[in-house]
DNA sequence: TAAAGATACGAAAACGATTAAGACACAAAA
DNA sequence: TTTTGTGTCTTAATCGTTTTCGTATCTTTA
């Protein structure tokens, strides 16, 4: 590997002038610093990472947390997305993105603090996981910037997909194509469910709409076995919902498949509505009506707070970046105004 | 940030004992082994990866190409799930995954080898990318331990998707159900294509099946309405197809709908069996027949590979890594044995 | 012309680890 | 007793940078 003592000598000059030549600092003559760079360039000079960091305490590295086993980590279509989009945001600022895992060898202790220190990661974005385990307590009252994906903590920079208001247009939707008889398979306990479930009985609530106890239904998110059991109990009722409010789009499938088999149709006879938007609703017959959330923009807004954070922890506020979705209207929540019973 | 020689001052030892004792060389005593162990964890050290790796020159970290924006990145569930599965494998072993770009301010110039070797990465993985880019060529020529999936470059470890078993199963599967009228829409052009629609011939000429030029069409990968357009002009057809291969599951719920608004069945009228196994087609009615890959192994064998090759350069052979897949028999292919005209 | 200010570059000390080689004490063997 | 060996620890060089401070040369200005 050629370094820039290696160029000092090629030049006849001292490491200091290549250092500084090569970042451009204004102490050094224009002529010298042509020379010095085109010399880089020919002899296949590329910095050393590791010698700088060493020197600089930065690292251009951003360690995500993307872990939880129950969430199917990144074939999760959601998370995925995000980290998509948060990896082509940083990526165009310099940064690298790392995952961040706790069976590091050479941390004293194994967690994901101690790979988070070991590795010197400017910067960290905590984007699926289960935020109550206390590695990851630890982890964000260190002194490391940090921005979480929908999730909350006190003093902790966050972006959140509007939950309250996604749940509010999309049951504001189906009530004005005149549904009166909603029902909700809501996900297992998290931050995100109670904000949902919440909006969505205020909701409710505004609209002037009573939902019976037994309308409301649990199921794990992208669980379509469970989505489909729910399902098949809500039909069941002497007085079925009209339609179907699902945790996820994953889930909503199982709702398909569950009034199908109940010699019913989709949209005709129930109506379904899932969340999140992910690629397949859009090309399924009938397309999903779903909240889309805008992943581009969650991602792209990690990486941007991220950054700030670092470049400028003084003047960066600590904050809650709230991104809205939307309703993406497809073919399976019939219009059923007029023909109201 | 508490380091080696922190630890040292309290032990009243030397650094050297302080890095021999935490890496469990054997000239140091017991007792002193201890001590400085238990003080280094009482302190909160943690060694620091960038002295280690400037020294050492090992990383313990593995770049991940990840990279053509038509495949789409993260979002692709293939490649997705592979990467998951590689990610998980060489966590284990203490290694790190950080994805490689070309955007890298620091590095002389930004290419992705400049990349690599700035971040001195051990190993790298190409998952997903256009392997004709000459910067690919420029990467996988360079000296740095490598593994291909799904791409075979000479003097390059590759780990492959049996495609050529998978299409001779798959097809086989077909007509063992009794379908001779047999379409397939293929996928771009790219070697995994060529590899499929070459074995697809050759099992219709083992099993004795004919093929008109008309049943082989082009729809670009994951695009539902490209296979939506193929399919339909296979059912326009004089004699049009019972059953039609897919260059992947997306696609194939594109046939889904072609056939549906054609007033045709899936499964009943026209069969359909998708390639690739993807989660979400486990979980639609009909369920999609489908050539599932195995992507756990896959990623488990392009982190196991790379390792050995990092680790064990001399004995570790050169070699291309075949990954078997199998059929998955949903329902979207019907059993029409004895109902042939 | 001499003092003061710019400009361009270099010397050397860090950053935090690893590691070869040496030193010292003590036990066992000659 | 001397030699050899063994176990334990230290010294010091080194990895490739960055950065502070110093110095030499050249311009300006009074």
């Amino acid at each position: 590997m050629v370094s820039m003592k290696d160029i000092a000598v090629a030049c006849g000059v001292s490491v200091a002038t290549v250092s500084k030549a090569l970042n451009d600092q204004n102490d050094i003559g224009r002529k010298t610093k042509e020379r010095v760079r085109r010399m880089a360039e020919e002899m296949g000079y590329f910095s050393n990472s590791a010698a700088k960091m060493l020197k600089t305490n930065r690292s251009y590295n951003i360690g995500v947390l993307f872990a939880h086993e129950d969430y199917s980590g990144l074939t999760h279509d959601y998370y995925a997305a995000v980290l998509d989009s948060l990896k082509r945001t940083v990526e165009q600022q310099g940064y690298d993105i790392t995952f961040i895992n706790s069976y590091q060898h050479f941390a004293g202790t194994a967690s994901y603090l101690g790979h988070c220190r070991s590795r010197g990661f400017d910067g960290i974005a905590i984007v699926c996981t289960d935020f109550y385990s206390p590695e990851i307590i630890e982890l964000v009252r260190s002194d490391i910037p940090t921005v979480t994906l929908d999730h909350l903590f006190n003093d902790v920079c966050a972006v959140m997909s509007n939950n309250v208001q996604g749940m509010q247009d999309l049951l504001t939707y189906v009530w004005e194509k005149g549904h009166r008889r909603v029902a909700y398979i809501h996900g297992a306990d998290s931050s995100v469910t109670q904000s949902r479930l919440a909006s969505f009985y205020r909701t409710a609530v505004q609209l002037g709409l009573t939902i019976p106890d037994e309308y409301i239904r649990m199921s794990p998110y992208r669980d379509t076995k469970g989505a489909y059991r729910e399902t098949m109990y809500l039909l069941g009722l002497s007085e079925p919902p009209t339609c179907i409010l699902y945790p996820d789009d994953f889930s909503a499938f199982g709702g398909y498949n569950a009034i199908r088999e109940s010699g019913l149709k989709v949209a005709e006879d129930v109506s379904v509505a899932g969340y999140d938007g992910i690629r397949i609703a859009r090309h399924i017959e009938p397309t999903l009506t779903t909240l889309r959330q805008d992943t581009e923009e969650l991602g792209h807004q990690v990486g941007e707070k991220l950054i700030s954070l670092i470049e400028h922890p003084k003047t960066t506020l600590v904050e809650t970046i709230v991104v809205e979705g939307h309703v993406f209207s497809g073919n399976s929540v019939k219009d059923i105004r007029g023909k109201k019973k």
